[in-house]
This record gives C-alpha cells, sequence and structure tokens, in this order.
DNA sequence: AAATCCCGCCAAATG
DNA sequence: CATTTGGCGGGATTT
C-alpha cells in the first residue's frame, strides 16, 4: 500500500545542505564584480523572491514579478541541482521525492519529470521506485559521457551531421556512400545504459521509452561527436526525427521535436554541458548549441575494454561499452564494485584536470581534431571568465569549482567577437572553426550554409504535409481553465515590462554581450 | 515574424 | 479504478 507513498519526513532537511534563499546569493555577492554579475545576483534575487513565497495565494502581489524565465524548465533545474552536490557521497543515499520537489520548488509534477528524463539519460539519478529516483550528479557523468559519444559514433551521427549541415535541408542520408563504415546496426537504438548504474526497478524501457530519455542521450551524443562541438536546433532535430521509426517528415513534428530539444537543452544548460550560440553564416544566424561540458572522459567501465586504447573510435563494440537495452527484458547488470572504482578515478581525474587546459593529450582521445589554434584557445579563456559561474558549489565543502568548467576546450572552437561590422551578413559574431580547411575533417565547418529564414519549411515535406495535422484531442481547448491562466498572464507580463529592462537572456550567453553591443551599433 | 518554450490535457503505464 | 508518468501541441512570451 503506502510504504513509499508518502516521504517520509525524515529527510527532509535533505541531508547535507538545506537550501537557504540567502545562501545563494551570499556566494554570488561575494564573487561580483563586473556588471555581468550584478545581472546574475539580480537573477537570482528574482529567484529568492519566488521562492520565499509561501503561501499558495497572492495572485497579484508574489506572481507580479514573474515572468516566463522566472517559471524556465533551466531555472527550474536549476534549482533543484543547487540542492545536490555534484559529487554525493557514496554512502549516503540521496533519494528524490518527487513530491517533495515538486513541492519545495512550487511546481506542477510535470515538469520535474522532465527534468528527471533528462537526468536520468545521464545517470545523473535513477529511478529507484515509485516516487523515488536517486541521485548521483556526476559520479558517472564521464563514463555515461563516453559511451554516448561512442554510441554516437556508431550511429553515425557525425557523418549526418556533416550532411545536414552542408547539403541543406535534406531528407534522409540514403546516399549511403561508399562509407565502408557499414554500422551494421542502423536499427534505432534505445536507452544506452551504464554498466552499473540505473535500470533498476521502473522501466527504463518499457518500450515506450523513445522520448525525451532517450531523445537527450541522442541530443548529446550529437555534441559528442560533432566536430565542433556546436549542434544547431534544426539538425539536431532533423537527425533525431529521421531516426524515430522511418519518416513522417511532417512539419508537426519537426516543430514538436525543437519544443522537446529546447526542453532537454535548458535543463542541459543548467547542468552547464551546453551553452546557447548562434552560428553565423551567410545567410544569418542560426541558433545553436554548443558542448562546454568535459572533453575527455575516461572509459573505465568496460571493464577489459580498457586495453583497448583506440579512444578516438573506439571501435569496440558496444556491447563493452553501452548497453542497449531493446527488448521487454529488463536485463541490468550493477556492478557495485564497478561505481565504485569508477568513483575514484574520476576523482582523480577531476583534480588533474582542472588544471588550465590541458592541450590534447592524455587519454589520447579524439586526435581528429588536435589542431593547434591559439586563438580559439585565447578566446576560450576569454569566454570563460566571462563565463565564471556560480552553481555547484553553495557552501558545500567538498565542492569545489566543479569538474567541467575548466577543460571546456582544449580544441574547442569558439566564438570570437568581431569588432568590425562584416558587410551584410552583419554577423557580429563569427563562429570560428578550429579547423579552417587545413584538416580534411574541416568539411564540417567549410560552409555552415543549412536552410534559409524560411527555416523549417522543407521543399519535400511541403507537398504531402497536410495529410493529418492529428490534432487528437486538444482541439477542444475550452475556455474554463484558461481564461483565468490568461488573464493572470498578462498582469505578468505587463508588470514584468515596467520592473526589467531589456538584458535578461544573458547569463550563460557568452555570446550575448557582445552581441547586444554591436547589434545596437549596427544592426544587420 | 521567428524563436522559445510554458502549461497542462489526457493517454499510457503502473499500482 | 487510482496514480504516476510523460507525450504532445496550443499558444503565450521573447527576441
Amino acid at each position: 500500500m503506502g510504504p513509499l507513498t508518502t516521504p517520509e519526513k525524515g529527510v527532509e532537511g535533505h541531508c547535507v545542505d538545506p537550501w537557504t534563499p540567502t545562501s545563494n546569493l551570499k556566494i554570488l555577492i561575494s564573487a561580483a564584480s563586473p556588471d555581468i554579475r550584478n545581472r546574475e545576483i539580480e537573477r537570482s534575487l528574482e529567484e529568492a523572491e519566488v521562492y520565499c513565497r509561501e503561501d499558495a495565494e497572492e495572485p497579484e502581489e508574489a506572481e507580479r514579478m514573474t515572468s516566463r524565465k522566472d517559471k524556465s524548465l533551466g531555472l527550474l533545474c536549476r534549482k533543484f541541482l543547487e540542492r545536490f552536490p555534484n559529487f554525493p557521497d557514496k554512502d549516503k543515499d540521496y533519494d528524490i521525492c518527487l513530491d517533495d520537489v515538486a513541492s519545495e520548488l512550487s511546481v506542477e509534477r510535470r515538469r520535474i519529470y522532465d527534468i528527471m528524463n533528462v537526468l536520468e539519460s545521464l545517470h545523473m539519478v535513477s529511478r529507484s521506485a515509485k516516487n523515488r529516483y536517486m541521485w548521483h550528479g556526476r559520479t558517472n557523468l564521464s563514463q555515461t559521457l563516453c559511451v554516448l559519444q561512442k554510441a554516437g559514433q556508431e550511429q553515425g551521427y557525425s557523418r549526418r551531421m556533416q550532411q545536414l549541415r552542408l547539403g541543406g535541408p535534406h531528407q534522409q542520408p540514403e546516399e549511403e556512400e561508399e562509407e565502408n563504415q557499414q554500422p551494421q546496426q542502423n536499427r534505432e537504438l534505445c536507452f544506452v545504459e551504464l554498466p552499473g548504474v540505473e535500470c533498476k526497478l521502473a522501466s527504463v524501457n518499457s518500450r515506450k521509452d523513445k522520448s525525451l530519455r532517450v531523445m537527450s542521450q541522442k541530443f548529446v551524443m550529437l555534441f559528442l561527436v560533432a566536430c565542433p562541438r556546436v549542434v544547431s536546433l534544426d539538425i539536431a532535430a532533423q537527425i533525431l526525427i529521421g531516426e524515430d521509426h522511418g519518416e513522417a517528415q511532417d512539419k508537426n513534428k519537426f516543430k514538436t521535436k525543437v519544443r522537446r530539444l529546447y526542453d532537454i537543452a535548458n535543463v542541459l544548460r543548467s547542468l552547464k554541458l551546453i551553452e546557447k550560440v548562434h552560428v553565423t553564416e551567410e545567410r544569418g544566424r542560426k541558433p545553436a548549441f554548443q558542448w562546454v561540458g568535459p572533453e575527455k572522459f575516461q572509459q573505465v567501465q568496460g571493464v577489459e575494454e580498457t586495453r583497448n586504447t583506440t579512444a578516438a573510435s573506439c571501435g569496440s563494440s558496444k556491447e563493452n561499452c553501452s548497453k542497449k537495452l531493446f527488448s521487454d527484458k529488463r536485463s541490468f547488470t550493477r556492478h557495485p564494485s564497478l561505481i565504485k572504482l569508477a568513483r575514484s578515478i574520476q576523482e582523480d581525474r577531476r583534480r588533474v584536470s582542472s588544471a588550465p587546459s590541458s592541450p590534447a593529450k592524455a587519454t589520447a582521445g579524439d586526435s581528429l581534431m588536435d589542431f593547434p589554434n591559439k586563438m580559439a584557445e585565447l578566446a576560450a579563456i576569454c569566454k570563460l571568465q566571462l563565463d565564471h559561474e556560480s552553481s555547484g558549489s553553495k557552501g558545500s565543502e567538498t565542492s569545489r569549482p566543479s569538474l567541467p568548467r575548466t577543460p571546456v576546450t582544449p580544441l574547442t572552437p569558439v566564438l570570437l567577437p568581431r569588432q568590425q561590422q562584416d558587410s551584410g551578413g552583419g554577423a557580429y559574431v563569427v563562429y570560428a572553426p578550429p579547423c579552417v580547411r587545413p584538416q580534411p575533417t574541416s568539411l564540417a565547418v567549410r560552409s555552415m550554409t543549412f536552410d534559409s529564414p524560411t527555416g523549417v519549411k522543407r521543399p519535400g515535406a511541403e507537398g504531402q504535409t497536410e495529410a493529418s495535422p492529428r490534432k487528437r484531442r486538444r482541439e477542444c481547448k475550452d475556455a474554463s481553465p484558461k481564461l483565468g491562466e490568461i488573464l493572470q498572464n498578462r498582469l505578468k507580463s505587463r508588470s514584468l515590462y515596467s520592473s526589467r529592462p531589456p538584458l535578461r537572456a544573458l547569463h550563460l550567453d557568452p555570446e550575448f554581450q557582445s552581441s547586444t553591443n554591436l547589434s545596437s551599433r549596427h544592426s544587420p
């Protein structure tokens, strides 16, 4: 009956660090200095405010300051993450109760599910029981990423992306070049598992597990195999759709996909694994995301996988590293020892990698993009500074600056702020591909031409689109529940305008600054 | 107008 | 049948 329905009050304090509305602020303030930080503070102030309101009433007062941003999944996720350490103690069981979280963050359950799903896709949490999840933090993140990268390679995503990038909106990768690669498993890949963790009781792959969780993993895979670690939504959507059973390249489908991608991107962003950027090309800029998470991860878990040196493309079979759960059988492999091992290694790595930009070497990882691009590095450093950051810690001792920060870009291409206005294109920010033409591998970047401002629209799909917009339900759009909301929203937005100047899309955008500046001085 | 993406209905999956 | 999960897309907000 109710062994786990009701969260026991015991844990209440969430173990080590109970979040306090001010703790975060203190940190921020202490670190503050440039105006950018001010903005951060401002933002957190708002957060605190929202947080403070206790009673569920006061639509006018409490809600006044809220805007869409305040309810964004990203922010929510950040708040969620704040209450757990990046590297939890193995001994402790940080278990998460959805109800608690939902109420503590004062959001509907639904939202929590979204977050949990992508976190789960990274194995940062795992469902332990009905209403419960277990927190793992970044303990296995490295491994997960390694596995995902591999899976992505096996999937031939890299090639796909290239195709789309220069070939423009093409349909499926029918081309089937003489790619002797021959990825035998052309098949859709399901949830990628880690040997040690996850996949406990609950249905990790209860057959309909075709979305968020999986989509999230795929999305990450894209980043991990993309030469310049940048992925635009269009491309991602394109690829992810193609994957899903056959075609059905509806425009609607695309739209929906993109929506989801945004959702995922938002939590990925709060995890500081990616950042929003813009790829600029002749046609104009295109929103995209750039991987800013760890670049090199150890590939421990595979046990015997270890002796396999080819880091760049461990051609090894997926059995070793990634485990694709397909059918009904919930085959889980648990190796507590592995987890432990991994953890210790991870720790070590963390320390080591905290040294400023360690050029490609170490694991001899992807050597294919091993080019000395001082410029890029330099810019990267600037970006980092700008970036600074403020999460992770929040009071604890063990926190440590967190690992992903530094490694950011041994060779990751970056955005170079361009002072002089370019002709026409109005590109104030250019995407500087690390390999501008020298390497053969650079072909991916050579021309970023893609779809036109028309965007989503694709010639082929146009023809038979209308087919059936499948607006199954949803059409009833009754006004009853909505009306109130609408009014409320209206109120909110109104007050928003008066209370808040433009600057906002910032915090994590390294580029926001330059873009705003320049755009104001010279609009494209 | 386009890019974002919140909200929450309601269908599956589970209990 | 009650709940828990979580697709999915309308449409509000932002840019």
